[in-house]
RNA sequence: GGCGCCGUGGCCAAGUGGUAAGGCGGCAGACUGCAAAUCUGCUAUUCGUCGGUUCGAUUCCGACCGGCGCCU
């Protein structure tokens, strides 16, 4: 584990089904890979086929790191996450493999690689009567307090305005001012390889929302129904609300496809906007993962990790 | 063949004699402890076509084209 620390982690990321595993599954022929899944929503037990997970042979190919650790009723968050990231990382490295960040939450990313912040302590009782109260207020109502407690903040959306909120109301301070005071350096250095096939994603979304809907994922949701309440974060996650409503036949298939398709195409777009702007190191190799020389671009960005 | 209704951006859809709401989709952007979440901006010089009335028509009149419905 010594001297490990300073060195690179290679992350692969991009938009979703671009072929992020398949691409990881393929670097574990060059070495040997322990992947840690940086997804939001790959952390939930249970919620398998809708999220895309790695199959038994890709988890075969290479052991896989945050995958099914929480609870669907459990909130996971960035900071959360970085922090396991951080010792699972240590854990693989001090085995004497090789980590392999992989995954499409660009927030995770940022929270492990680049700058965050030392959250002071906040109230757990404080802080549940907080949003106890704002969680009715409309979202207009919510940033106009914002523009008062916290107007660095107050262009937002409704998640970051509720935070901006609970924030000022429990410290007394201002959330944009604590990032910059209790600013911490990032605990990891990344190389990042953004895969992104360009055009052709929107075929492969449309390829993969049928091929999960004929292998499963009604029979997955209708079960879930069952165990999980309706309101658990798990349930937040793309196409599972389509996809429930059709299992009470409030939608036909043919209609909750096409949404599904939908919602995962303008998720994708989010991504691409994210890893367009927000990756901020200087270290980043994008690559289409269709053009004919793709492999030998991504072995020298693999190699180049190594000196 | 006759009568009636309708024809607004990729789709759905309001609308008025004075110069085109909104929604969906699409595009672009934001994002430091809910992020597959949550938000923001942009997206019709033009209202089926051609003529007419009018200072002015998408809105009124006529013809034609297209769709729908009813009747013979």
């Amino acid at each position: 584990m010594a001297g490990s620390s300073d060195q690179s982690i290679r992350v692969i990321c991009g938009p979703t089904a671009a072929g992020k595993t398949h691409a990881a599954t393929w670097f574990a022929g060059m070495a040997d890979v322990s992947v840690v899944s940086a997804d939001s929503r790959q952390l939930y037990r249970g919620f398998d086929v809708g999220t895309a997970k790695p199959t038994a042979a890709e988890s075969l190919a290479a052991p896989h790191f945050g995958i099914d650790v929480l609870a669907p009723t459990e909130r996971g968050s960035s900071a959360w996450w970085a922090d396991r990231a951080d010792a699972w990382i240590d854990d693989i490295v001090a085995q004497g493999r090789t980590p392999v960040v992989v995954g499409g939450t660009g927030l995770y990313l940022r929270a492990l690689f680049g700058e965050s912040f030392e959250e002071p302590p906040l109230d757990g009782a404080r802080r549940e009567a907080i949003r106890a109260l704002t969680a009715p207020w409309a979202t207009t109502e919510l940033r106009r307090w914002v523009d008062a407690l916290d107007p660095a903040r107050a262009h937002l959306g409704r998640t970051q305005l509720l935070r901006a909120v609970e924030v000022a109301l429990l410290t007394g301070r201002r959330l944009s001012s604590l990032h910059r005071e209790l600013a911490r350096p990032p605990r990891r250095r990344a190389r990042y390889l953004v895969v992104d096939p360009g055009p052709s994603l929107a075929h492969a979304i449309q390829q993969r929302a049928t091929t999960m809907m004929s292998g499963g994922w009604p029979e997955e949701v209708r079960r879930l129904m069952d165990e999980v309440p309706g309101d658990a974060p798990a349930w937040n996650a793309t196409g599972y609300r389509m996809v429930r409503a059709m299992v009470r036949g409030e939608v036909t298939p043919r209609h909750a496809v096409e949404q599904v398709v939908i919602e995962t195409r303008q998720y994708a777009k989010r991504q691409r906007t994210w890893f367009r702007h927000q990756l901020g190191g200087e270290d980043v190799t994008r690559c289409s993962g269709n053009e004919p020389d793709w492999a030998e671009r991504a072995s020298a960005w693999w190699r180049e990790g190594d000196a």
